[in-house]
DNA sequence: TTGAAAGCGCTAACAA
DNA sequence: TTGTTAGCGCTTTCAA
């Protein structure tokens, strides 16, 4: 019956609101009145818990909180993707950045967390279920992913960023991958080339097959499927290799699109390793304007990636589903836009 | 007084232990123990239970556990970083894998947030004292960092990536960064390399003064402040506008260590474009091991950085503390081996 | 304007 | 081996 906040082994206890309540001679009740902001509290009331507050170091229980209140103002945001691919995406960075600003704004806690292994994604299930995280915001799902049907199940507000095709009518925000594909590749076209070729990664996922799909839309009946290079991933050295595999399929080559502008990067070493000069010879573009763009010698030509912009709609898309604005479903594309620079 | 689990407007209640005593005809101090795997329950009893939960759909709250357990069995990683260094440094990811990584296999889920604002870090401190945590990994920490404040204030099971001056007897991972400097650059010395300047990045941080140090260290009395150009950050930008500086002050310099792989290779972009080969006319070495590395031409000598294992180390250092098998005091020096490649 | 009391979903001590 | 009960720290009726 020991008063004074210590425990066993004489280490602080935390304070609770009943010892704020003690402190400011008041019920528990109307400290978490104060707390919550809520009308009907006396000003001598108010600041006596105030002072309590400060003097005992009281901080809120959020488990206990989250227990009565069935929420708990934090919202995860899951990356569904293998090692290494997750260090070299030049988005997700930018994505988190977004969405944590929109969360911020409106004191949501985030959460992140990747889904590596198959034990991961079981234990991640058994997270969000839990009641900890009130939404979520999945990026780089992939079709058929475990986790978008551990999601579904739960019926836990989300929003997906990219647009796989199994997600229902979920919300998701996504680019134009198609159009923006179409239009860079339309350009190449513009500038005079004639023997045009893709290398196209990744396409198991809707930004992979979407882009290639843009690129056949822009060539029309020009296009020539021995033009292009399916490879796995959108990374530099695929991005070499494919390049190397189209040089020697088609040494006449003066127009590449690739997927992304690592992948870019690759081609054009090989390229200019191969004697050819940009963009006199053979032009090329990429997709994403991230650093690898304007590290490329002559920069890169791309499509900007409104990464940011994604991470927060998707969060504010989240909100509005927590608030009851919005059913949770539909999508929203993003323009982005071709930026010029030298390699075509 | 409904039995059944709908509520109000009829959307399904998630089920509770209560719901699967009912269905099982047991007690819910039995289930709480089949789902603690506790000893003491009959056959049947595990039985009819377990099928009473898959039957309801039962996943516990983890909110309600955390509250009666005192602990959450998650553990955040923070990253005290402004916006574009985040998403630019080739580190972070990998230490978020391998912290992911240890945290996976001991069935703690990994919450990651980023403090970006002074908002955020209120925010931060607020969450982190809620309760939801058990401990954090925190990154790339500066001294004096609010953040680290409130860790101590609190009380929290931490450990640092990296060894700010004034975490105290703080457990922490890092890299000797001052043998690493030295160490590489001696071999650049070895090489009969004899104007030896250094791109010195974020003097600011730990990692930054104490490559400078080691730069020192190595050349003894042949240093010269002059060949030593200060810049903020280890970006790309950085190392061009240092190369350029040192490149004006000292024509003749015929060796430079960059105190990052970014900042090398502007660097090494300048020293080209100025007509110097490399590495007949000047040799070149960086720091980090990332992708930039292999993309220089030639590919950059550099220092290898166990950023997977910096998170996997911090990882485990807390789970030790929050076993009570360490005092979460005392740091751990991970080596980094120097790798040599064709730049110098 | 305030206090008392019930209860969020769970675990653990105690009795049976 | 099991059920009962008392909380974990908070919010929120309902009365006063």
């Amino acid at each position: 019956m020991s008063s004074d906040r210590t425990d066993v082994i004489g280490r602080r206890r935390r304070a609770t609101v009943k010892d704020v309540a003690n402190e400011a001679g008041v019920s528990r009740g109307t400290v978490s009145r104060v707390l919550n902001g809520q009308p009907y509290v006396s000003d001598e009331a108010r600041e006596a818990i105030e002072a309590a507050i400060a003097k005992v170091g009281f901080v809120p229980n959020r488990a206990a909180r989250s227990l009565v209140m069935q929420s708990s103002q934090a919202i995860g945001l899951i990356v569904h993707e293998p090692h290494s691919l997750f260090v070299e995406d030049p988005n997700i960075g930018s994505i988190l950045l977004g969405a944590n600003a929109a969360l911020s704004e409106a004191d949501y806690q985030l959460s992140f967390m990747i889904a590596d292994t198959t034990r991961d994604i079981e234990r991640l299930a058994r997270y969000l279920s839990g009641g900890l995280i009130d939404g979520v915001i999945i990026v780089s799902a992939r079709v058929g992913d475990p986790i978008t049907r551990a999601i579904a199940d739960l019926g836990l507000p989300a929003a997906f960023v990219g647009h796989p095709r199994d997600i229902g009518d979920a919300a998701y925000v996504a680019i134009d991958n198609r159009g923006a594909a179409r239009e860079i590749t339309r350009r190449l076209m513009d500038t005079g080339r004639s023997r045009i070729g893709m290398i196209a990664s990744a396409l198991d996922r809707d930004s992979g097959s979407d882009r290639l799909a843009g690129f056949v839309d822009a060539l029309g009946s020009r296009f020539d499927p021995q033009l292009v290079e399916p490879v796995p991933l959108y990374s530099y050295s695929d991005g070499q290799a494919g390049m190397r595999a189209l040089l020697e399929r088609a040494p006449d080559i003066d127009g590449v699109f690739a997927s992304s502008d690592a992948v870019a990067a690759g081609a054009m070493d090989v390229l200019q390793a191969a004697g050819r000069v940009i963009p006199d010879d053979v032009g090329i573009v990429g997709f994403d304007d991230s650093s690898w763009a304007l590290r490329c010698d002559p920069p890169l030509s791309t499509v900007h990636q409104p990464a940011d912009e994604l991470g927060r709609a998707a969060a504010e898309s989240v909100l509005r589903q927590l608030r009851g604005e919005d059913p949770g479903n539909g999508g929203r594309v993003l323009d982005c836009p071709v930026v010029w620079r030298d390699s075509a």
